[in-house]
RNA sequence: CGGGGUAUAGCGCAGUCCGGUUAGCGUAUCUGCUUUGGGAGCAGAGGGUCGCAGGUUCGAAUCCUGCUACCCCGACCA
């Protein structure tokens, strides 16, 4: 027993925190909260990054890349977003080392001082649109449609592998526009992006709306969301989008011509999801016995174990269990086949449930006696043998199943908690007793989501979009509301 | 950044209070034999700058000072 996993009962954050290590997803580094991302979890997110970026292609977006710094003077051309991000900024002061004059180590160089800081990015928005003023003059040269792939860092005080890390993985799409409606459709399509990613591929329902004042983004005038709900009752933002408005093209007079011949601001959008998906997707599925990853994001789909006794039966395994996998893999399907005689059959199994991988076969003797093959189902932990003979149609149907059943299960987790509370004795009782979304009226000042806040720690996860007119009554002022909005303590 | 805790073999820990042989235990690793349908058994072997840097002392894992990292709780944040 090598990697008991810590139950998610007993301690809920350590369960994630040993699971991340113990399943190489990522583990810490000799940076102050910046992780290693591990072969396994990488290979993760690059299915997520295809999956993305091939939505991202679909409706017409590009990729390109921007610098890594910043110069200072870009940061402080709009007032908000300085306010924003300045508290963590890490700041590139000098360009040159040299040997320590008593001979001890390196030293900066203090005559190597630049001129102008450089910021490292915290977000791309500045540096983007100080270019985009040299690409847009007529409205012909719009819409612009970028994306990028990149790290950025933002200097946490307290950091958790995947959840919040000084560096972190993630795409940033920034956009321009000539009308302000194309820009908001724009980034309501963005978010829609990403709510069907998390739902077809994360397995994770999501709940798609608006941000409050406090929780906007740094300079944009409106900042859709999607909300995730993880195993622990607890809310996590899986994406957001922003309405940028003309805030940054008048920051960085990014000005066009109209067809009208009028010059006029552009319009702007951003949107992104990071390696904090990972952190959804291990949250919201995995279970005491390790990861649990819909098979649309898992890098093997499934492992086949042979169990012998002698090298004979192991070859003759061998080369039954090869042609499975070259069946599977005509249907589309990574298949890893396990054939270290270093480890026991029990061991692997407890491995690759560790890991997640949504089928495993195990082949001996018996089967192939009897022509079948035990097929085990992560989700479920359940087995059961089936014939040989069409195992790649089976599979291939199976693997759909999974997906279904544990997008499903987290709805269903989501459905059941998920309350409404009408006063303030409800609220509290939910939130402190209950976890979870709790769906309540709110007077809609910044005053009030922040005494809720103090007093509860919960916070306004979002205004949903699809919440409808009901008159009702703030539950903390009794002041009137025309809408609830979704509370719940956050990641 | 504030409060608390931790740091000893790859991993998990004991030893630290009260300084004194060659720093232990479990697990993992290596070798051999037996095993193999849910984390195998026996025998043997290898593996340590005791987080880092100073200091006290005849002698420091142990006492003192500083630093670093990680974990928990707050503030901040995606």
């Amino acid at each position: 027993m090598a990697k008991e996993l810590t139950k998610r009962e007993e301690n809920y954050s350590q369960w994630y925190n040993e699971l991340v290590v113990k399943a190489d997803l990522a583990e810490n580094s000799a940076v102050r909260g910046c992780m290693v991302i591990k072969p396994y979890g990488y290979a993760i997110w690059e299915k997520m990054q295809a999956a993305l970026d091939k939505m991202f292609k679909d409706t017409g977006h590009v990729n390109a890349y921007f610098p890594l710094f910043i110069p200072k003077s870009f940061f402080s051309k709009e007032a908000a977003h300085v306010e924003g991000f300045a508290k963590e900024c890490a700041v590139v002061t000098h360009y040159r080392l040299k040997n320590a004059e008593d001979g001890k180590g390196i030293v900066v160089d203090e005559d190597a001082k630049l001129e102008e800081e450089l910021i490292i990015r915290p977000t791309s928005e500045t540096i983007i649109w100080n270019t985009y003023k040299n690409w847009i003059q007529s409205y012909r040269d719009l819409p612009i449609l970028c994306n990028q792939w990149a790290n950025v860092v933002r200097w946490e005080m307290r950091t958790r592998l995947f959840l919040r890390t000084a560096e972190f993985l993630w795409q940033e799409g920034h956009t321009a526009h000539a009308t302000k409606e194309e820009a908001i459709e724009e980034t309501e399509k963005m978010l829609g992006v990403y709510a069907k990613f998390a739902e077809e591929f994360l397995a994770v329902p999501v709940i798609k709306g608006l941000k409050t004042e406090n929780e906007r983004f740094a300079g944009a005038l409106e900042t859709y969301c999607i909300e995730a709900l993880m195993q622990d009752g607890k809310a996590l933002q899986a994406g957001t989008s922003h309405f940028l408005g003309q805030n940054f093209a008048k920051a960085f007079d990014v000005k066009f011509l109209s067809n009208q011949g009028k010059q006029e601001y552009v319009w702007a959008t951003s949107w992104g999801v990071s390696t904090r998906l990972m952190g959804a997707l291990v949250m919201a599925h995995s279970d005491d016995n390790g990861l649990v990853i819909p098979p649309k994001l898992a890098p093997f789909h499934v492992v086949i174990v042979p169990i012998y006794k002698t090298d004979e039966q192991l070859t003759q395994i061998s080369e039954k269990a090869l042609e499975i996998k070259k069946l599977l893999e005509d249907k589309g399907l990574s298949v890893k086949f396990d054939d270290r005689t270093t480890h026991k059959p029990g061991w692997k199994f407890a491995e690759y449930e560790l890991k997640g991988f949504p089928v495993r076969i195990a082949m001996g003797p018996r089967d192939l006696e009897n022509g079948t093959v035990e097929i085990a189902r992560r989700d479920t932990l359940t087995k059961e043998f089936v014939n040989a003979e069409g195992i790649d149609e089976y599979i291939v149907k199976l693997l759909d199943e999974i997906q279904e059943n544990i997008y499903n299960k987290a709805l269903k987790f989501r459905t059941e908690n998920t309350f409404k509370a009408d006063n303030w004795e409800e609220f509290v009782d939910v939130i402190e007793n209950k976890g979870g979304f709790v769906s309540a009226h709110w007077d809609g000042t910044a005053e009030t989501e922040e005494e809720i806040k103090n007093k509860t720690k919960a916070t306004i996860r979002c205004i949903p979009l699809d919440s409808v007119e009901e008159n009702g009554k703030c539950i903390l002022t009794g002041k009137p509301s025309k809408k609830r909005v979704l509370f719940a303590k956050a990641y």
